[in-house]
DNA sequence: GATGAATGAGGTTTCATTCAT
DNA sequence: AATGAATGAAACCTCATTCAT
């Protein structure tokens, strides 16, 4: 008789144990929390509950241990805003959905935006700074929006990277401020500060 | 008739050879290239011009170097900012003269940028994040000006730290992309950039 | 049939392949040659044959390494006191027994005796001087015999301090004298001197 | 007219200043309470109230002060056992004065004597540990004192270095005991601990 | 595949000593 | 003679990475 339990089968249909998922959270956490300064291998491993080799069977070195848990993160991201988009509403709306997402995306992971605020502030960051605000899929998403509020003349003229400052900048700022306990958000001011945003970008 | 060359009198003036200036820039300019992680005490010293002791006549340890060194740029903003502010002119007026003289501090001084961001983005900068975008000083000035606005009713009613989230917020991230060379600042870009910063906070 | 070679055996038993006795053997006898000062932990790692990161994973920092070192050497101490200890027999039998041991065992592993001293006499030793000559067990030992010699009024009545420093402060002394070349000790010296010992604390 | 103030008396009579005597005093008082690690050049001679500079004008090195320092101590105890010796008395009683005398100071100056036990501790004391207990001057007095006592057959047939072991090594311990809080001496404790160290000499 | 002990380069910091003033 | 800022070798310790098991 074959007796299977439960792990087994994670192992087989996963990649093996998930051992890479645990790395990469513990990463996450680590980096989160304490800063790359705060994060040895050591350390990563034993909160992964693996052994210091293991990360080097899954990421060729630590760099690439950061970068790859950076694109898990902002793959992670980008499935949340585009979770219910409101595919063919008007463009204000969609671009409101899309701010509160975000926003609370980012105060409902903490440790994820710290992560990704960590790596975007340091020289991993300095190659993927080319891809916009939230990445290459984002990009897309947001390009197509703001591209065609500039076309409707509901949008201001300026330079696509200076609208994403204008429209994220003031969001990811709000959730560093909430994160670090400097303000509470709520639903209401959440709102509120996404419309603010739009009122910065439309014309 | 006495003669005194600038450099003696520099000397006498300021700390001595203003080996400790010499110490603070090197930090600045490494850790703004290469981040902290790119900024051993060594390297500092050489670009410094100094033997790697030296620094610890000027500062306690590495930790003391960094924080010193971003109260000294803080300090240097702030006189930045203050320079030729049109005390008495409308808000609008004002608020637009500080975020271009914001931004053209930051563009005319990369590394001091960099080194800000880097700062305030890492453990060092958790206990200096309670001052607002730019510390002290500069809440005191903004924080009057924001105060007056909404007691005036031409700013939105939102908390402080939201209104400079949304205020400096897009300043920093598009002073980011000018530095990266992600996209390029020009007067008028920066005037717009700032107008609709005003846009988003005003009533 | 299982076949393990001693070496394999060793390996299982004790802490592998004895690193970490390896590091305390090179403590010892570099402490007892130079001192604290002349004994750096790279000095002492090439020594053991390891890296010298290797020491910090058997000891947390130097200070425990030399700490435990001196643990080390209380046991190997007390073990050689123990071994033939003349149970039952009379008081100054007993005595004598213990003195000739201290000063044969003393003699016979001159680095033991040395790393002893420099830690005794240095800040390490501040907390463990409150035990006795040779620390807990031995104090539990020869408290007892001390004890019942006073009990039986064949002993001074002094302080258990003070007949410590009679009995054991002459021994060390010409252990020390023996090991740096100043006198030599033979079988009668050793033995007319602790008998001296006796004198000094006897009734 | 030839001035000369009190201060510039001093200077030529003493070594000047007597800054070498401040410095030969930090020094004491520095290692004695923090051993050797614990008294860095700069450190002595901020306590000396002199530039550290100026303790190499007058010693070559560290070593040196270090070795003059215990050089000067040596004097200052046998001057100490000197006063008052009670010189054609008998032997027994010569020997009590000088075992007190000795207690009484190490007590009375426990710095001195802390600075004393870590240097003979320390390879700084290899060279000097050939001259006896308290060195040249004290062999001289306590070595004709022995020697007279083995003549007239009072005391012991054993080598000298014994004798000195056992007279002086235990009074060493019980004042180390003192000084370190472990016990507490008092006039009479000490005169019955001098008497038990007689009784080890002593035929 | 997994382990974790071992490595050793490189980081921060200390401190004896020098030398221009 | 005295100063004390400057030096830089060397100390302690960390940690990314390897490799025998």
């Amino acid at each position: 008789m074959v007796v299977m339990n439960e792990r087994s089968f994670m192992e087989v249909v996963m990649h093996s144990d998930d051992k890479r998922g645990a790395i990469v959270q513990a990463a996450v956490e680590l980096v989160g929390e304490h800063g790359f300064h705060g994060a040895p291998m050591a350390m990563i491993a034993q909160r992964a509950g693996v052994a210091a080799g293991t990360i080097y069977r899954y990421f060729e070195n630590k760099d690439m241990l950061i970068t790859e848990t950076y694109a898990d993160l902002e793959k992670r991201v980008l499935a949340a805003i585009m979770e219910n988009y409101p595919e063919g509403r008007p463009v204000r709306e969609r671009f409101i959905h899309m701010g509160k997402i975000i926003v609370l995306y980012c105060i409902s992971s903490p440790m994820d935006f710290r992560f990704l605020e960590q790596f975007q502030n340091s020289p991993y960051g300095s190659a993927h700074r080319r891809d916009k605000i939230f990445g290459k899929q984002d990009k897309d998403i947001s390009t197509e929006l703001f591209d065609e509020a500039r076309t409707k003349q509901i949008m201001k003229n300026l330079p696509l990277a200076t609208l994403f400052a204008l429209a994220f900048g003031p969001l990811l700022h709000i959730c560093r401020d909430h994160i670090l306990g400097f303000q509470t958000l709520d639903e209401d001011l959440i709102c509120r500060t996404v419309e603010a945003c739009w009122d910065a970008v439309k014309l």
